[in-house]
DNA sequence: GTCGTATGCTTTGCGACGCAAAGTTAATCG
DNA sequence: CGATTAACTTTGCGTCGCAAAGCATACGAC
């Protein structure tokens, strides 16, 4: 009897680390720009305060999720980040994950096949 | 051009009460039988405990998401919970901004244009 | 009938977390 | 120089998710 999870809702592969509104901005992003981005504009593309940008990376760094590089642009502090491999490796599959959560919900939301009598929501 | 979020990976749309691995998965159960689902069933289908169930359905019920009886089968208590009208529109909304999420995340490493040179992963 | 066991949930406690505000360091400008 | 801006970090706190404990009732055994 395996416990191969009865459970069909239960999507445990929603990475905590990554199922994070500000997080999954932040990798969006970054997946989005394989060379990397600056610190100020993550802060800008994902719409966080500096405070709030810092703890997460924080966060993704310690989870191997991206690479932090403090360095200088001439002589201000410069911190660009980009993807680890294994971070892009497990941002595709929370993807997969995610994509089946949509289209498990979608399914249900176009055939109400169990719905009941007074529903009179669908257009045609 | 107002100042409408000139961060296009800020994700407002992601309601944090709803963006929560168990109530996602609550929530999709919940959408795929409007019926509505006893407590038990829940339970078994997210894989969650009682005391986990619990709590969610009461912030999903005080986010007035989810609408929650407390009847009788028999003489054994048996709760059950369905989707209000409301919390059915904001799910679907909130599906909307996921979709739009993997999409744009989906894209970006499909086609990684602005790859660094040394990106050797894509198979073919 | 009363004693255990099971069912069906609720409540409590606490560790972790996200967020905003304050702090730090250093370069540039008047 | 003193003030301002840039570029982050650190701190503090309210909230939350989760597991364990609790509570109430029903059902079987004896």
């Amino acid at each position: 009897m395996p416990k191969t999870d009865a459970a069909p809702f239960a999507y445990d592969g929603l990475d905590r680390v990554i199922h994070e509104k500000a997080r999954l901005g932040v990798l969006a992003s970054l997946v989005a720009h394989p060379k990397g981005l600056a610190f100020a504009d993550l802060k800008s593309l994902c719409g966080l305060t500096d405070g709030n940008l810092s703890r997460h990376l924080q966060v993704l760094q310690e989870a191997g999720l991206v690479a932090i590089r403090k360095g200088y642009e001439g002589n201000r502090p410069l911190t660009t980040c980009r993807l680890t491999p294994d971070g892009r490796r497990r941002f595709v599959d929370y993807l997969a994950v995610l994509e089946q959560v949509v289209r498990d919900a979608a399914d249900a939301v176009g055939e109400p096949e169990a719905a009941s009598s007074d529903m009179r929501l669908r257009p045609a």
